[in-house]
DNA sequence: AAATGAAGTTAAACTAGATTAACTTGTTTA
DNA sequence: TAAACAAGTTAATCTAGTTTAACTTCATTT
């Protein structure tokens, strides 16, 4: 596994020395997932904070119905985990589970730990990476409240065109917070419309 | 004005040391602003990460129709911002006004900048505390999509007892995603319930 | 003390989206 | 090659929550 499009990633953000970027690599286990497997399960403690060198995985909750609803979709070149569980050590809320064969750059909770005392600089990496989660979220949460079905589907297909065509619909739907059905009659109303 | 709730407050998170306090509290402004007053406008660039010492505010958006729909509120011993805003320093999505006599500690975009170079302790403390928010944040959105209005609207009740208290209900409403009309009639079965 | 206006309530009529169920299409397995 | 199954579609019926509108309370202004 290549790990130079994740030190790419992170010198966007920040400027490793050569013996940075070493110890570092030092830090992180790279690690392959098949399509369907887990990375994480809800009321496990989720142990690996993971950079996705490629694939795709869906975060999604379990209620007491056992209905599922999906959280995030997250493709190459970005994050998935389940924050709350592994900043806190505590079982999770979510799972996270591959939709394609995964490769990922993993954390375990010590190493970064550790790292974060090594190099400091890596503090304002990830607080800069969660500043814009936390911004990304929140007008998410606007979007849901202030936009019907219909307008936050065709958001998303702009905002996402790689991930809707690559997961399928019932997901998406869950992700809008929609039944499939009804993101069945949204499709036909936009193709029907011209 | 009494800093020392904040310094209190920072101390949960990171241990400075006096003369990085003393550093700290040069960096910072207090302010008052009376009921009413907005912090941050909408579409203006917020200048300003705000720690709340006393009072409370609402975050809100206008939507294109002039709908307001609040994000959150705040209250002593926690931050409000258009945080989007601040670290992008482009225009902001949402508004925040006092809904009381409200006194801040405030932060400067440049200030705090220059703090995280001169105490990187304090990156490690905004990341803490950004991870926290990002949790909530992520948690709020699976609730409103599987839990309804009730459900939403007890939790909110246990989950944020002073503020029901000191907040117009129009304004919990919109913060739940309905109208003050639903909210009415859910209240008045609660009461009826038992 | 009357008038104005903001906040909240109640109830009838309405709609976005859910539920249920029957059907299609493509894929996997026996 | 048929059977079983997962994903998606369509349509009828249903419901959580909206809209509209009339009314109540209480605080503020004149």
């Amino acid at each position: 596994m290549n790990t130079s499009p994740f030190l790419k990633y992170i010198n966007k953000y920040v400027n490793l020395t050569p013996e940075e970027e070493t110890l570092l690599l030092s830090k992180i286990v790279l690690r392959r997932y098949l399509k369907n497997q887990y990375i994480v399960q809800q009321n496990d403690v989720c142990r690996s904070a993971n950079y996705i060198l490629s694939g795709c995985t869906k975060t999604f909750y379990v209620d007491s119905e056992g209905q599922e609803h999906v959280v995030m979709f997250s493709i190459e070149d970005w994050w998935t985990s389940d924050l709350g569980s592994f900043i806190t050590q505590t079982p999770a809320d979510f799972n996270v589970q591959c939709l394609e064969n995964t490769q990922l750059v993993q954390f375990t909770y010590e190493n970064l730990e550790e790292l974060y005392v090594e190099i400091p600089k890596l503090e304002r990496l990830f607080r800069k990476i969660i500043e814009r989660a936390f911004v990304a979220s929140q007008k998410r949460i606007i979007r849901n409240f202030s936009l019907d079905a219909k307008e936050r589907y065709q958001i998303f297909k702009s905002a996402y065109p790689k991930i809707d065509q690559r997961v399928p619909q019932y997901m998406i739907a869950s992700y809008l917070g929609i039944t499939k059905e009804f993101l069945s009659k949204i499709k036909s109303q936009l193709i029907h419309e011209q």
